[in-house]
RNA sequence: GCUCCCUUCGUCUAGAGGCCUAGGACACGGCCCUCUCAAGGCUGUAACACGAGUUCGAAUCUCGUAGGGAGCGCCA
């Protein structure tokens, strides 16, 4: 069995969550349900700028539509509460007096303006655009100067200029990186709030986390993160980076690629757990192929057969798995995901024959509305049965009704067809389609006099 | 520019020196079933980015090349 793994979903409430950070909790909350571990939801609301009570809420509630919940979180509590960063302030406050203590921070006065100055100079010298060092062996009386000013500062951490940090990722194995190859990164704003790199590894920590599993994009992060705690004497968690998901042309996913966040997916009509079959398999090797149930994902997650290299996400692939779940489904379940108040017998008739729910429509049209003119193919089925087919399939009808099968035993006997070339032209009058679901039940739902219409328009018209 | 990461069928992947004339799933094609579609059964097409090296033997190890990506933010 797998140790017991203390695992997070660090979110920040900017929007609605994208579709790679929903994989990255689905995976976190599968390690920790497998252990037997916790599952943490930790609200990363730092930005104020940025960051709003209302995506906070759709967050949550984007999480337990898809299946996941957690057992420490802003809405249910936990030993380490608060939840939310915005409410850490106190623990935060604690940590950089220890930081200032130990000199291996410093306040820094320069300006965005400067520094983005200094980083345009750097880039074009061709050198990193790093931070340049400049506040950082300041006097106390240039300090007090720029106080006088009314600058106030952000803090810094010095990062030693020799000297390497090692940690194993447990999707990449061994890392090493020099801290000569590491800029002084602030680790408390302007406005007193904390940066990522601070209170992101900080809280982890200290809300006793053991795997952190995040995107590759933050790998050349982690060592930073690891000098502060280390500095800090507070356990390092274990890191995992998977491969970021991208789009079908391999660049990350964007808008460009389509629905990129779970709301949209959810919008469209996906099923919660058809999103998860598929997410579970990207960048993810479970030990079975076919679909599993939301239940059963955890015992089939396998943490060693997490990815490196970059997944596409492809939406044919999720449609399989929609089509899957949709199989799954009672007819109750279906009509109320079809939200259309056409009955259980309509469920039950296109269930096969939709992916998502608008697909249902030209069946609503078939059953009540007008048919749409036929195509060249079509026609020319109609043309082949000829006038006389309806006009006997008209006569069956009025005396079998909306029985089909007498119905078209009638019309066998009457018109010596058989078959397709029974069953086509039959289709095409009542459906205006080739394609389509079973003709018994939908002849029911049509209804006779309809039915009746359709027939004696082509014995008409052919 | 510097540092780091990645690269097996169209897609997701299995593979940790011989078990690989590279396996599975999805998608696609064919056949069966069937009024059609779907489902189901059978079946087919299809990949180790490239080049050196190590080795009796490399998809697997090493180096290089190419391509893709990330970080170098008072975003997370």
């Amino acid at each position: 069995m797998t140790p017991l793994a203390v695992t997070r979903f660090a979110p920040s409430p900017t929007g609605s969550v994208h579709l790679g950070n929903a994989r990255t909790a689905f995976f976190s909350y599968l390690w920790a349900r497998k252990s037997g571990g916790r599952f943490i939801l930790r609200i990363e609301d730092t930005d104020v700028e940025r960051s709003e009570l209302r995506f906070r809420d759709e967050l949550l509630a984007e999480l337990h539509w898809l299946g996941l919940d957690w057992d420490e979180g802003p809405d249910i509590g936990g030993p380490s509460a608060p939840y939310a960063q915005s409410e850490r302030h106190g623990l935060y406050a604690e940590l950089y007096a220890r930081l200032e203590a130990q000199g291996v921070v410093y306040p820094c006065y320069c300006t965005p303006e400067e520094l983005d100055l200094s980083r345009k100079l750097q880039r074009m010298a061709g050198r990193p655009p790093r931070y340049a060092g400049t506040c950082r062996s300041l006097s106390l009386a240039e300090r007090h100067a720029h106080e006088a000013r009314g600058r106030r500062p952000s803090l810094r951490f010095a990062v030693p200029c020799a000297g390497e940090v090692e940690f194993i990722d447990f999707v990449h194995g061994a890392q090493r990186f020099h801290m000569s190859d590491i800029g002084d990164f602030i680790v408390r704003r302007e406005d007193g709030t904390a940066s990522f790199f601070f209170c992101n590894a900080v809280d982890d920590a200290v809300m006793g986390v053991t795997h952190v599993l995040r995107g590759d994009d933050h790998l050349t992060n982690t060592p930073r993160q690891l000098m502060v705690l280390d500095a800090l004497k507070l356990p390092r968690p274990g890191y995992g980076h998977v491969g970021l998901l991208v789009g079908a042309d391999g660049a990350p996913l964007s808008k460009r690629h389509g629905s990129t966040s779970v709301q949209e997916f959810r919008q469209r009509g996906f099923l919660g757990a058809a999103l998860l079959n598929h997410l579970f398999r990207l960048g993810h090797t479970g030990d079975v192929d076919g679909w599993l149930a939301p239940a059963e994902f955890p015992a089939h997650f396998r943490p060693e057969h997490l990815g490196k290299a970059p997944a596409r996400f492809e939406e044919s692939q999720l449609v399989h798995w929609q089509k899957e779940t949709l199989g799954r489904m009672s007819v109750a379940e279906i009509g109320a995901w079809l939200d259309i108040e056409a009955g259980a017998p309509f469920a039950e008739l296109v269930r096969h024959n939709v992916v998502l729910p608008r697909d249902a429509a030209p069946w609503i049209a078939v059953i009540k509305g007008e048919l749409p003119p036929l195509g060249e193919d079509e026609r020319r089925i109609i043309a082949a049965a000829g006038p006389g087919f309806f006009t006997a399939a008209a006569a069956a009808l009025d005396e079998a009704g909306t029985d089909s099968k007498r119905l078209t035993k009638l019309l066998a006997e009457r018109t010596g067809r058989k078959g397709a070339d029974l069953y086509m032209p039959l289709r095409l009058a009542l459906t205006g389609q080739t394609h389509g679901p079973e003709l018994a039940p939908l002849l029911k739902l049509i209804g006779a006099e309809t039915a009746r219409r359709r027939f004696e328009f082509h014995a008409q018209n052919s």
